[in-house]
DNA sequence: CCACTTTACGCAACCGCTTTACTAGCCAAA
DNA sequence: TTTGGCTAGTAAAGCGGTTGCGTAAAGTGG
């Protein structure tokens, strides 16, 4: 049986109550209040009919899409995967539908999407990014109603924005990096101009610095957020003289890059190099050894993204920041510095 | 600039370019050749107007929604995210928006993905499922339309399908061990009842038929293809006498957990113990040794089952079934059996 | 020059729901 | 008896497209 095949419509209900389509509409849609029996009337002619509301015509009525958007970079990554989930749990419980729509962080998708929302595809758009704007897609989006940024920020930007406490994770990262005993702690974060790889590398100087812990610069590596670059640059550390005896890592990405080249060089983690992470991606518990990383309220970030968006679309005015609060997750790659 | 909110309508268009609404309409959906001159006046009152057509009211005059249900069990799945993401490229180059919905294996969710198949919310769907139907499900499935089965079998369902070479790929894995010189290699399943798993079941019979080795059914396992069940059942084969010198896991997470049962033992991976997987997911190769594995083409998957719900859609007649093929991708767990 | 075919469009109904503006009927207070 | 205020609805105009019929004007063959 398809849509629109012999679906009844509204009116065949009025005619069965022997009411109004109005009514019928005000009922369904509570603003109104009917005596008990007309009520029943409207009920079972419903019943009887089997009706349904059609989608579209009511869409059209209200023009509203009750969808959103969700853009992420790349929806193969388990972090926005998860996100996605999240959002659409809470979406569905709305009444909403999501699509999703990734990027791959190029530029003619992500107005493809913002498209979507202008042509109303989507009552409103749920935009996460992950590599630094060069202010083009901030000059955009000033055009463009009902958007809440996720997880990373685009400077500029006049919008909702739910971040997590990256400073704050970084901060404990590398804290229990210190109490672990650890005094030389190199760090290989994310693009130096991107927003969340600058929080996190400020707490980890917050907490080098609350130890007492000079930092050299030569210890601070910043590049992509990627397996690759994380693995070059703790290899071009390695390289050199005087060796760290930990690595707080910007993403988990990057840990298990300097993994790969800690193994390459015959060393093990965490015997000779102790290991923190960001993120805790569904796979750092798979690794060997399991990898010590900061846990982001992931469904969480979601949730509370859709409810912020949709307080946007219903005129209410979500806060303008929030922040969600990080945990360290212990596991295996921080061990006591060899004496 | 909301939508909505200042849009310009087919009907500005047409006052501006000095015809009907039908004409504009026609000459916009390519049913009529206009001179010209006509042409170019549309053409400039469609720019001059910044004219978009209003979508909803599109999709309720057509009776389609022009957007597609995909239903996965878990999108935070690797697997599924990475076909969620080959699908919706596909589908947008069809105009088609994709709305994505994870049931968790919830069959109170999966029939809500139905009801939206029925409600017009989407004009097909395209299927995934991860566990034996009980015939429920396929009992309700002959009420709904434009529906694709894709990489998982809901038996007695009558709607086209698209799965992998399972056999055949369980058959190269395991024939891989055998090469390898391996005798006494085991298989840890998933579960007795789903199909992926009796199919490559049947794969790793066929090879070690093929190669005159007999299978002692104790060698083999079926349970859930979760990483919890592939380390209880090798926790399980390891306490017995005679050992396998190989495994072929029926999937890359059943193949974690024998890789942490090994470890646990004091075993590793490849020396002791070789292992080949089956998935490729994306973190096979973060694991350390990396996983041999067999790998599903997994964007093929996605992009071809859009084709195929599109064909439906279009009410073109798609094959009742299309097998892709898989591949081995060799790593570092598979090494000689100790002489 | 007439009948006939194209060409180039237009009229108006329709998709199914929402909503504004209005009313018929009844009761109570002045 | 009139005025006013409920209660319980209704009629009809949208929302912005698509499309089955039609038709006037121009072209064409005989």
């Amino acid at each position: 049986m398809l849509a629109g095949a012999d679906m009844s419509t509204i009116n065949e209900v009025a005619i069965m109550a022997r009411v109004s389509t109005t009514t019928v509409s005000r009922y369904l849609n509570n603003r109104i209040e009917l005596p008990a029996e007309t009520a029943a009337r409207i009920d079972a002619a419903i019943v009887a009919l089997d009706y349904r509301p059609n989608i579209l015509a009511k869409r059209l009525s209200l023009g509203r899409s009750e969808a959103i958007g969700m853009m992420t970079p790349e929806i193969a990554n388990p972090f926005f995967a998860e996100l996605a989930a999240a959002v659409e749990d809470e979406a569905e419980k709305h009444g909403y539908s999501v699509l999703m729509s990734s990027t791959g962080g190029n530029r003619e998708r992500e107005l493809g999407s913002l498209r979507r929302l202008k042509d109303g595809h989507v009552d409103g758009l749920i935009m996460m990014t992950n590599r630094p704007d060069d202010g083009s897609l901030a000059a955009t989006l000033h055009h463009y109603g009902h958007i809440v940024l996720i997880d990373e920020d685009i400077p500029g930007v006049n919008v909702p924005k739910i971040f997590v406490e990256n400073r704050e994770g970084a901060r404990a990262a590398t804290r229990h990096l210190v109490e672990t005993g650890h005094r030389r702690i190199a760090h290989i974060g994310g693009p130096a101009k991107l927003f969340s790889a600058i929080e996190r590398l400020a707490g980890y100087r917050d907490a080098m610095a609350g130890a007492g812990i000079r930092v050299d610069d030569g210890d601070i590596r910043q590049g992509e957020y990627s397996r690759d670059f994380g693995r070059a640059a703790m290899l071009d550390i390695l390289a050199g003289d005087r060796l760290p005896t930990a690595v707080f890592a910007g993403s988990d990405f990057i840990a298990i890059g300097i993994m790969e080249a800690v193994r390459s060089k015959g060393l093990s983690v965490p015997q000779d190099i102790s290991l923190v992470g960001f993120d805790d991606m569904p796979f750092a518990d798979l690794l060997a050894p399991g990898l010590t990383t900061i846990r982001q309220p992931t469904a969480e970030l979601g949730r509370i993204g859709f409810g912020t968006l949709k307080a946007l679309i219903d005129k209410a005015s979500p806060p303008e920041l929030t922040r969600l609060p990080v945990a360290l997750v212990k596991r295996n790659s921080v061990a006591s510095p060899r004496s």
